[in-house]
DNA sequence: CTTGTTTTGGAGCGACCGCTTCACAACTGA
DNA sequence: TCAGTTGTGAAGCGGTCGCTCCAAAACAAG
């Protein structure tokens, strides 16, 4: 029983995680932020609260869209380790994308302000923990199906190839050898 | 000829790089430079050019103090995977630190600013590069040892052993589970 | 001493920061 | 129709941004 909106929520947040996944979240402003969802300032704070807030739901955002497509990729067709293969060389080619250039916003959040912000903190540990347990359950699988060396607990096997995911979409911020990038993702999944 | 500078650069550039450390780029003002070093603007600027300027000093003092304390790990004594693990545990033990909270520099400003400025990017990229070839050495020597399996690429190996490295001081960042961490470590030495 | 050169502190530049305010537009229910 | 309610656009709030300017200060050389 009043104005309706003239813009889609969903489109605004999705416009949102955009500019804060490229720029962070202090390199980005309210006024880009208008720019990027096209609202004026005051619908923006009207319906958001405020940037943290807007940040912690582009945040949310990116877990419901981009790590579900790395959890699609965990639960594809396909052995355990081609799985595992699969998702990593799935965000590996996102991030040799030199039009790309902004790695995982998880990650990004989690340097830039797990360490100031305890929500902020909250949200990305949501996110890494339901990665580590669709991992887990892939080499569970994987060992059951004999293709992954067995009796380790298979929780530290995810754990250890979270590690290394995450640490080669750091190392492919700097270096863009492909070659070495994909002989790293080999080199992890042989050793399991 | 003139009027001696009344400051040491040395501790001024390690100022600085506590307070990039610890804020990020963007995060960090002029005026926190100002307040860190204890210089006024006009002596910081006469001296470094620009806040981007003495970021990238400070990053380079960064790999000349903490990354060298990496390398001395890894050339320190013990075997090989004792030098790996000594580097990486140090790092742990850092990243635990409740009063810290800093985690990696070279890490923050590769997730930060690599995308976007192509000086930080080569900087960042020097450095570990620097550690690559030392992880590199130290796997070498650890399969002439007979103590890491042999015929695979060291430099590949020292890749993974980097992944891995770097992955776990995200993760640090965001999960305080010492023991699951250092797990982690024990669990990637043992795959080598 | 004077002269010349560089550094220093402090005031302050224009621009932008996150955010608020408010008159008006756009709708709903009666 | 029209009162009631909510969203919108624009102006602009106080404060901070990165940075500059300049007169005074502190030296070296002659």
């Amino acid at each position: 029983m009043a104005r309706p909106r003239q813009f889609d929520e969903d489109r605004v947040i999705t416009a949102a995680m955009e500019t804060f996944w490229r720029h962070g979240y202090e390199g980005t402003s309210t006024r880009d932020l208008c720019d990027a969802t096209g609202l004026g300032p005051s619908s923006l704070y009207n319906t958001f609260g405020g940037k943290r807030e807007l940040y912690l739901r582009a945040l949310d955002r990116y877990h419901e869209t981009v790590t579900a497509e790395q959890v699609a990729h965990l639960r594809g067709p396909g052995s355990a380790k081609e799985r595992l293969g699969a998702m990593m060389l799935h965000s590996l080619e996102a991030d040799l994308d030199p039009g790309d250039g902004r790695g995982c916003f998880a990650v990004n959040a989690a340097v830039e302000l797990a360490g100031l912000d305890e929500d902020v903190r909250r949200v990305v540990r949501r996110g890494f923990d339901r990665v580590e347990d669709e991992v887990c359950a892939v080499v569970a699988a994987g060992q059951a199906a004999g293709e992954i060396t067995p009796g380790r607990d298979p929780r530290e096997v995810a754990r250890l190839v979270q590690s290394t995911y995450y640490g080669l979409r750091v190392l492919a911020r700097v270096r863009d050898d492909r070659t070495a990038l994909e002989a790293t993702v080999a080199g992890a999944l042989a050793g399991l």
